[in-house]
DNA sequence: CGAGTTTGACCGGCGC
DNA sequence: GCGCCGGTCAAACTCG
């Protein structure tokens, strides 16, 4: 049974067909694919090592991100591939820290499950826009840092740069959603941090995501606000794994297709049409 | 009032 | 040793 798991949030659109022979989908986010331009992974791929690669919280895992090393003395960069390669090139102290840097559009800036507090900003020589620098407040331990740039080259293109790795787990908050409400909106008031990063766009607000899930026919469209999944799905962090539930949308179209019990929650008014399982009975009680 | 941001000061690595 | 530069600190400030 293919089960395409939820928590993989960053997967920012389902597209196309999705089904057991087709499980055609893009990652949005990583600028992995366009729309029309859909992959199908193969019979017997992985599900597990899929859910690895594809982890928002180690996008260090994601092939189709390359992590580049950057030789900030020539301003060039390499892959890290290339990284023993190089050796004739010095590379400072700092460098050889484990970092990974990713290119990402200003919708990618959204993409980031953890919470992280910036703590500084500078400019960079050579470039007319600042580094800022954060680090994470999820936990007070944690050695994690990021730095996100706006490259010079490509205005609207962003450099982000994680150092370290998380000391502790997902976060169950992203961010404090104290007075947030679960409304439909499709847009979300950007940080004050991005604004300043995006200080010559117009718009203060972006555009979010969704996931699309569609059937054959193309006539059935299910929109679900990332932040919303994204929320829902941390707030079910703590559930246990076997509790996660199969729905299936349209039998045979999406089969087991895995939202970890959260769907019938979000669309009440789909009951009739899906339906759902536990993973470890056949009953379809408690739904 | 707590959490996050801003921004000048400070520190350490590195090249000359 | 000196100066440049990137990274961090921390007080003041802003926001909800």
């Amino acid at each position: 049974m293919t089960n395409l798991y939820m928590e993989n949030w960053d997967l920012q659109e389902v597209v196309g067909e999705i089904s057991m022979e087709n499980p055609a989908f893009s990652f949005d986010s990583w600028s992995f694919q366009e729309e029309e331009n859909l992959t199908s992974f193969p019979e017997n791929f992985n599900l597990d090592e899929l859910e690895e690669l594809y982890n928002p919280f180690r996008p260090e895992l994601n092939p189709y991100s390359i992590p580049v090393l950057e030789d900030h003395a020539e301003g060039k960069q390499q892959p890290l591939a290339n990284k023993d390669s190089a050796k004739s090139k010095r590379v400072s102290r700092k460098n050889q820290k484990n970092r990974v840097v990713h290119h990402v559009t200003a919708d990618g800036l959204q993409s980031d499950a953890w919470a992280w507090r910036k703590y500084g900003q500078k400019p960079i020589k050579g470039s007319p826009y600042p580094r800022s620098y954060y680090r994470c407040s999820s936990s007070k331990g944690c050695l994690a840092r990021k730095q996100v740039e706006r490259s010079s080259i490509e205005p609207g293109v962003f450099i982000i740069t994680y150092t370290a790795e998380h000391s502790h787990g997902h976060p169950t908050r992203r961010k404090s959603t104290a007075g947030r409400t679960r409304n439909k909106s499709s847009t979300v008031t950007k940080s004050l941090a991005d604004k300043n990063e995006l200080h010559d766009e117009k718009e203060e607000t972006v555009l979010v995501s969704s996931t699309r899930i569609r059937n054959e026919s193309g006539k059935q469209k299910i929109s679900v606000k990332m932040e919303e999944l994204q929320q829902m799905v941390e707030e079910d962090d703590e559930r246990d794994k076997s509790l996660r539930r199969n729905i299936m949308l349209n039998e045979g179209l999406v089969e087991g297709f895995e939202f970890e019990g959260l769907f019938l929650d979000q669309f009440p008014d789909l009951s009739h049409e899906v339906w759902c399982m536990n993973e470890s009975t056949t009953s379809t009680g408690g739904c």
